[in-house]
DNA sequence: CTGTTAGCGCTTTCAG
DNA sequence: CTGAAAGCGCTAACAG
């Protein structure tokens, strides 16, 4: 008997149940561990065995999928994978797929509500059982739509109002409330916004106003700078411009809607004369470790992805075993990061 | 007639000759847009075209991959999505696909050779085209096996003497050389590396003892330090301490294998006196936005992650259309990135 | 305990 | 120009 079978002929059960002479069931039954339910004879199992362990075996998904209409494999569309935030996510879900036998198919959408749609679709057509997706906008209702009702789906990072499905995102208001206060206590942060537009942005802002009231401030719209482009270091460098055109002078304390207006405002700021004041507060949403070398007090704000992933992909595993799963917005608390000393 | 098609029962192929009345081939013809190559009389273009207009028809790819034993689909392998790297690679290979309509299923193993073996499988026992995969080990023959000959793959970033697959790489070797080189002009580095058995990380260290003796230098190895853990930054840290151990100082100069070794590099040296001295040549492999606000030099080498990326790829689809596509390492040339003022 | 049958939705001959 | 038939590999009844 040779080593390792030769999976380069590795046979169907079809041709499995020709060469020993018994039937699919049969083959099938013991090549499936349920040689033991349906008690097969000990010699049928044993020369199965032998067969399959000369010549090889491998399930063939596909065609298993166009039988069980269910492919044990579910899809993720975000926006974009090289960043951060995002990746981290699917790094989660690929993991949490893994555990439980499913593949993760990934599509991104560069914020772009086509290519959402097309990649939504697509991952449809290839018959996934589940959709996970950081929407770029509202999600349409007929979206999920396939032969047999809607595919199951959930969404994170984004509770677009109105969206219907299960939805699961960070605590942002709380958690720009509570950066928002960290800064508060030495001064007055400007908050630098992307994409207000967006829900998880939109909460932030609505967070910080929050935290200004709380302090029995008024004045927190002074402080609030909006860019509606893309999330970028750019989007930072314009909103840092901003914020100094409007004050007159450099922030002496600010937080900003994601690590990517962080760098932009940042590299503002030392560009402006040759570094970053070391006593410049800064608030940031996400983190990165390269942020605690600099000599600032910075605070920072960080979601759960493991949580929010696990959370999803609980919502999601459950409708996909057709449990009903209410269409509500699940939070899930972020840490502010205590400052480093 | 309504607005959109209710893909809620979009209907199969099979069901729109059985309602319209003609055959199932007349009507893949007009779905597929060859009506013209066989000249389907207009009426019956229109009413097909009509009746799809109202009830909807997607693709059954599953059906469609069984039949034709391919899937448009794509398998990905990496050690891990969370590190910056393989996710910037990862969204490149991502952008590749959707632009030629292929799909990618995303698998990582963290640096677990038995879970690459099992995702390779997965993905081959799912169908797909091709295999693009960033081995963790030399990968072994009869990897790719699958009834009807090897499934085509390719290798990215870890080029593994004697891999039967086409590499596509990084230059690192004269990348290495030249950030050696470049710090060199004002001192003397010390490189921390981990993992010295990738060959990536070992092409690293080639490089260096190659820009130490051009240099008239034969005391690379002095400078030298291993530590052969994951790629981390406890490694990082791990390895400045025996770098100061060894030289009785923290070195003031120094380059690292990887971004997360630099992390902990620079962690343990600001935690050593409260900051990292200002005047300390950093040396770097990958880049980061946030390391240009350091006080420090910085000289980054940085892979060209697009071009390796669309290489891999292009070889990929090449295999995969039948081509022979010659097993060898393709080294992309990378540049060292301009020491910030 | 084992065998037979039908069919998932698509594509590809081969006949009209 | 249009139709009929076969089959990819698997699973799910249903008979024995």
């Amino acid at each position: 008997v040779n080593s390792a079978p030769d999976r380069s002929r590795s046979k169907t059960i079809e041709e499995i149940a020709a060469a020993t002479g018994f039937s699919r069931t049969t083959v099938r039954f013991v090549i499936n561990g349920q040689a033991d339910r349906y008690r097969i004879a000990a010699a049928t199992r044993a020369a199965i065995a032998a067969y399959v362990a000369e010549h090889g075996y491998t399930l063939d998904h596909v065609a298993r999928s166009l039988k069980l209409r269910r492919s044990a494999t579910i899809g993720l569309v975000v926006p974009d994978l090289a960043n951060a935030y995002f990746a981290r996510l699917t790094a989660e879900f690929e993991e949490l797929s893994r555990a439980c036998g499913l593949m993760l198919l990934t599509a991104s959408t560069r914020e772009d509500p086509a290519r959402e749609r097309q990649a939504i679709a697509n991952l449809i057509a290839r018959g996934v059982d589940g959709l996970i997706l950081a929407p770029c906008v509202p999600p349409a209702a007929g979206l999920f739509a396939r032969r047999g009702g809607d595919v199951p789906a959930v969404a994170v990072d984004r509770a677009f109002a109105g969206a219907a499905l299960p939805t699961v995102v960070g605590d942002n208001a709380a958690m720009a409330a509570a950066l928002t206060a960290a800064l508060l206590a030495t001064g007055v942060p400007s908050f630098l916004c992307a994409r207000p537009d967006l829900p998880s942005i939109a909460d932030r802002i609505a967070g910080f106003r929050a935290a200004f009231a709380a302090a029995g401030r008024d004045d927190a719209e002074l402080h609030l700078f909006r860019d509606p482009a893309e999330d970028s270091a750019a989007a930072g460098r314009r909103l840092m411009l901003a914020a100094t055109t409007a004050h007159g002078a450099p922030p002496s304390s600010f937080m900003c809607s994601s690590l990517l207006v962080l760098e932009g405002a940042l590299a503002a700021l030392a560009g402006r004369d040759g570094g970053i004041p070391a006593d410049t507060m800064i608030g940031t949403f996400d983190h990165h470790p390269l942020l605690d070398l600099l000599p600032n007090p910075v605070h920072a704000a960080r979601q759960d992805e493991r949580a929010i992933a696990a959370t999803a992909f609980a919502r999601l595993t459950a409708a996909i075993d057709g449990a009903a799963v209410p269409t509500v917005v699940e939070i899930i608390p972020g840490r502010l990061q205590p400052q480093r000393g």
